[in-house]
RNA sequence: GCCCAGGUGGCGGAACUGGUAUACGCUACAGACUUAAAAUCUGUCGCCCGCAAGGGAUUGAGGGUUCGAUUCCCUCCCUGGGCACCA
């Protein structure tokens, strides 16, 4: 028997995968197809690390699997090669990218191949090879054509170490993306795609993906955050000295288109003076988008963005331009981070000689500027409702602004009504409140708990269960004779924060007398004490209760003394105690109580004063005819009355060029006449020129534009000079449809077949990391979404099913990084255990998805498996059975552990649980070792484990005598009949505690199952002498014996 | 602050729709082989009490539902990730 030795046959066999073309998928194949994705590599210098490897083994495994299974896999690879490190390599080095990349990719794919991946390499792709970028760039046309590419200056994240804009995606916590460095913001001519323009449908696309993770259709939703509200225009007024209207919009209601230097990134609507000298016809509007329109009447001031044009077009109006010109350098001073730090206290500087004007009210308001208002999002003007807006309440306290209260804090919610003993009659003044709150806008909820003169707390909490989603912080809960300490109960139970609690009568004589005497309850304190089961926690429940607490208490000759001092020294803190007011039991406390409560509802819902902002929906109050609705309802009539509906979302338009070498050239040609031109189709692709020097120019211009050869062209329309684009695409250019490649890699015609499309899109599963979730899989679904628009892709998503991973840590469970010392190289992992050991530990590790360290010792079990198997798969090979094998079978072990384990591989698999299938490998050859194993069930277990170990199964498989690849073997099938057990291990269990196991025959009835449990010797010492109350009997798992 | 994911022995982790918690692997210990070591093989191995038989507590903490909870419900704590003055 040779020894197992990895390296020698991984290379064997790697040579025999290429040569037989294992693994080349073949378009149109009669089998039923399956796309395969991974995250194509950038090819680094330092070669691919365990970030690529975690994928691309779960990629490979479960294509191997699907081949088996009889699919036509395509699982392909190529690079994503434009990029940084190229570049600065060529800076430092002046080597030409091209150069570098070319070796990075030779050794990458060496790597690739010594892990033994399956990639079908005969549709290798390079985004950096023109063959290529030919296609980016022609989709970068068609973009332009249908006016969702275009150019603009403005003000944008800019990384002063790359010396090259990005976009909103690629700042991470205020640094770039790619080196950690500070972003700044720098004004700049740029290209943008438009992916605004397809923010709903990216929304909407995500519930076609019922395949993908929560988590990351999630985090796709929050990035694109659309909110709902309303765009209102103010109208501006400004003042003479002496105070006479001298401007206002009133007269002059002339709009002006915006211009699209100030703000390109989105379409919002800035009204500018017609006449740059800025004299009468200075008429102008202050457009607003609120989420609130219904609190419009609350608009006390307004508030613009730094950034706002405004400004500077009322120059000559603004009494102090000087202070407010100094303030707005100040905020362009600070950084991003600063700027928007939460902690930083409110600043702002009024435009005096400037009002605008509240639709709603009429009134005259201040207009300030600020920077909590943000240039980028909405129209970047607010209006300030301070009563209702935390921010707003902050900015109005500091500058003592005034606040109006307009929306009463929805009390408007739920009350729970809750009777006492005999809640049949419930109380006769029942309906008296329900109709009260009713007609408030209250659902008053009354449950039937009757207890038919036993209270039963848990009862009456389990009836309560059900609405207990329906109470919240609006709510009112109303509690009547033993309701109250059911009341009080329900909100410790389920932690309910409510608005205001009322407990009417907390006991009452008429109560079950009896049934406290039984229970030797001497006082109703006590009885309380004893139906409640738990002490209270007083504490707890004033927690729970934001507003008032009445209690209103019988006459003291009905109500012990003891039970109202409980509650009246308990509660105290914000309870309104009425007492010696009647029988409110009885038709005789009738009158007395609706009075009391009307007083205290009263009072407890008017408007309180506003210590902080109040932000939830509630009915509008000051708000002329729009008083009385809710919130949700005004919301919808105000917008429609002040100004019109709209959405906003919070994703920015995607800054798409760079200013450096390394990229595929945006195909633009600038003409004197003809302005932005395309680079027609025959003259794509635009080649990245020969050049010296790959300097960053750092004055926001690409080192291309310094080449005067290659910039200098004729005008493709006029003939006359042009000047190339001379910005290159981002990084995310040549991954934003890579996939569509793949299919159709070599043609020269289009970018990909619609045939071919037909037969391989979608992608079924999409392997790849968290962190690209906004970034490139945003962008791809923005590209493919686009595609698909155009005619040129057949179905909206790319991706069936997206696979994130977790990533790897160090042994030491920090991050592997290289000033850590602690990274593992998956290439010495290889030349040490052998690529199938890597490929079996590091499923091992954990599932996909979770976080999971590396340890050294670990991955040395895995190699000792596989040395066992090797010996023992040896020695089966070798046994004189092996030689005549007709007629032999497994033992019955085998057999049934063989099936066993067939099913639980195939549903791992499946279901992409990796590391639980390692492990079962592992558990049935620990089971089965000594017992014996026929050939052909050796090759069924080899089979199974092939995914994982394919250059350690082959070999062993041709042991065998087998010419062909096990990757043609077809995936061993299971017979159910043998998964089964026949005689089961039951457990018995006394109260719950397990006692003994029974090892019993299958589907043996209960009666037979208890009856063998009773003579066990622990079962009988545990039952002793008692009755057995109940049995719970599961089938062929567990027998209870409750005494 | 908001939104996700997670918390199980000395460690990585198992446990299907509530039904034997700790599979599998690592580490550690003991034994066999060896002149010896490594490798390999065999066995033991979560915690507390006990010589043992056996008993007790235990899946971040507290509470609840249930005959029975790692699993369901409520509250809190911790870790990781995302968003964050988004009107």
């Amino acid at each position: 028997m040779k020894k197992y030795n990895p390296l020698q046959i991984e290379k064997k066999w790697q040579k025999y995968w290429q040569q037989k073309k294992t693994f080349v998928a073949k378009d149109f194949s009669k089998n039923p197809k399956k796309y395969v994705l991974v995250e194509f590599p950038y090819p680094s210098g330092e070669g691919l690390h365990m970030g690529h490897l975690r994928p691309y083994i779960a990629g490979d495994i479960y294509s191997r699997f699907l081949r088996m299974k009889g699919h036509e896999v395509l699982y392909p690879i190529g690079w994503d090669a434009f990029g940084l490190p190229a570049e600065n390599f060529a800076i430092k080095h002046h080597i030409h990218p091209s150069i570098s990349t070319a070796k990075n990719i030779k050794n990458a794919k060496a790597q690739l191949e010594s892990w033994g991946t399956s990639f079908d390499w005969s549709r290798e792709v390079n985004t950096t090879d023109p063959d290529y970028y030919k296609w980016t760039q022609w989709i970068f046309l068609k973009f332009f054509e249908a006016g969702l590419a275009y150019e603009a200056t403005g003000l944008i994240n800019w990384c002063p170490k790359d010396k090259t804009g990005l976009a909103n995606e690629e700042v991470i916590d205020g640094k770039c993306d790619r080196c950690g460095t500070v972003v700044v913001k720098k004004e700049l001519r740029q290209w943008y795609l438009k992916i605004t323009a397809y923010a709903e449908k990216l929304l909407e696309g995500l519930k076609n993906l019922p395949e993908w993770p929560e988590a990351v259709k999630l985090q796709q939703e929050n990035w694109i955050g659309k909110s709902v509200g309303a765009e209102i225009d103010f109208g501006v007024i400004v003042r003479s000295a002496k105070g006479e209207v001298i401007l206002s919009s009133r007269r002059h209601s002339e709009r002006v288109q915006p211009s699209e230097e100030s703000h390109p990134q989105s379409n919002k609507e800035i009204l500018r003076p017609s006449d740059a000298s800025g004299t009468q016809d200075d008429a102008m509007k202050i457009k607003v988008f609120t989420t609130r329109p219904d609190t419009i009447f609350g608009a006390t001031y307004m508030v613009v963005a730094p950034e706002h044009p405004l400004v500077q077009n009322l120059e000559s109006r603004i009494k102090n331009y000087g202070e407010v010109r100094k303030y707005i350098e100040d905020v362009k001073s600070e950084t991003e981070t600063q700027r928007t730090s939460l902690e930083k206290e409110k600043t702002g500087v009024e435009l005096k000689g400037i009002k605008a004007i509240n639709p709603a009210t009429k009134e005259e308001i201040p207009v300030w500027v600020a920077d909590y208002v943000l240039w980028g999002y909405g129209t970047g003007a607010i209006m300030a409702v301070p009563a209702h807006d935390e921010r707003d309440f902050e900015f109005a306290q500091k500058f003592n602004l005034p606040i109006t209260q307009v929306v009463r804090p929805q009390y408007v919610g739920t009350v729970l009504l809750l009777h006492g003993t005999n809640g049949n009659g419930k109380n006769n003044w029942f309906p008296w409140l329900s109709e009260k709150l009713s007609a408030l806008g209250y659902k008053v909820i009354s449950p039937d708990m009757n207890d038919q003169g036993t209270p039963d707390l848990n009862k009456r909490l389990k009836v309560l269960e059900k609405y207990k989603d329906e109470i919240n912080e609006n709510s009112l809960v109303i509690g009547y004779s033993l309701g109250a300490p059911t009341a009080l109960q329900f909100l410790m139970k389920f932690n309910k924060k409510i608005r205001h609690l009322f407990l009417v009568a907390p006991t009452h004589p008429d109560m079950d007398w009896e049934w406290y005497r039984d229970n030797h309850a001497d006082s109703p304190a006590e009885a309380i004490q004893k139906v409640s089961q738990a002490s209270l926690d007083w504490e707890k429940i004033r927690d729970l209760v934001a507003g008032t607490t009445a209690l209103f208490s019988d006459n003291d000759e009905h109500i012990p003394l003891s039970v109202k001092d409980l509650y009246e020294r308990d509660m105290q803190a914000n309870t309104v105690v009425l007492k010696n007011k009647g029988h409110f039991g009885t038709s005789s406390g009738l009158k007395e109580l609706p009075e009391l409560m009307d007083e205290i509802i009263d009072s407890a819902i008017a408007s309180p004063v506003l210590a902080k902002a109040s932000v939830e929906y509630g009915t509008l109050i000051n708000s002329g005819k729009f008083s009385g609705l809710g919130s949700e309802q005004a919301i919808e009539k105000m917008a429609k009355e002040f100004g019109k509906l709209t959405v906003q979302y919070k994703l920015r338009d995607w800054v798409f060029s760079r200013q450096r070498y390394w990229g595929e050239p945006i195909p633009i040609i600038h003409c004197e006449k003809c302005g932005i031109v395309a680079v027609p189709e025959k003259d794509l692709p635009v080649k990245l020129p020969e050049v010296e020097n790959y300097e960053p120019t750092g004055t926001g211009e690409s080192p291309l534009a310094a080449i005067e050869t290659w910039v200098n062209v004729k005008c493709p329309k006029c003939k006359g000079p042009a000047k190339r684009e001379t910005n290159t695409m981002p990084q995310w250019a040549g991954s934003s449809w890579y996939w569509l490649r793949y299919i159709d890699p070599k043609d020269k015609k289009v970018f990909s077949d619609k045939k071919k499309q037909k037969y391989w899109i979608p992608v079924d599963v999409y392997f790849g990391g968290m962190e690209h979730t906004t970034l490139h899989l945003l962008y791809s679904r923005f590209w493919n979404l686009f595609l698909y628009d155009q005619g040129l892709v057949t179905t909206k998503e790319p991706y069936v099913l997206r696979k994130p991973h977790g990533i790897i840590l160090a042994a030491d469970g920090e991050k592997m990084s290289k000033s850590r010392g602690n990274v593992v190289n998956p290439n010495e992992v290889v030349k040490k255990f052998g690529a199938d050991t890597l490929r079996m530990y590091e499923p091992f590790l954990g599932p996909h998805e979770m976080t999971v360290s590396w340890n050294d010792k670990g991955i040395l079990g895995v190699r000792r498996f596989l040395d066992r198997v090797w010996v023992w798969a040896n020695e089966v090979i070798s046994s004189p059975h092996a030689k005549n094998n007709q007629g032999v079978k497994d033992t019955e072990k085998v057999e049934k552990a063989l099936h066993k384990l067939i099913k639980k591989v195939t549903e791992d698999l499946e279901n992409m649980r990796f590391n639980t299938a390692v492990s079962s490998f592992m558990e049935f050859h620990n089971e089965i070792k000594q017992d014996f194993i026929t050939l052909d069930s050796l090759k069924t277990f080899l089979a199974l484990m092939y995914p994982f170990a394919p250059h350690f199964c082959e070999e062993l498989y041709s042991l065998f005598g087998n010419k062909k690849s096990l990757q043609e073997h077809e995936w061993p099938k299971y017979n159910p009949a043998l998964v089964i057990d026949q005689t089961v291990d039951v457990v018995v269990q006394v109260n719950g505690k397990v006692k003994a196991k029974l090892s019993i025959k299958r589907d043996s009835s209960q009666d037979e199952v208890k009856a063998e449990a009773l003579v066990v010797e622990q079962v009988k010492k545990a039952v002793g002498t008692s009755e057995i109350k109940r049995v719970i009997y599961v089938p062929n798992k567990l027998i209870n014996l409750v005494i």
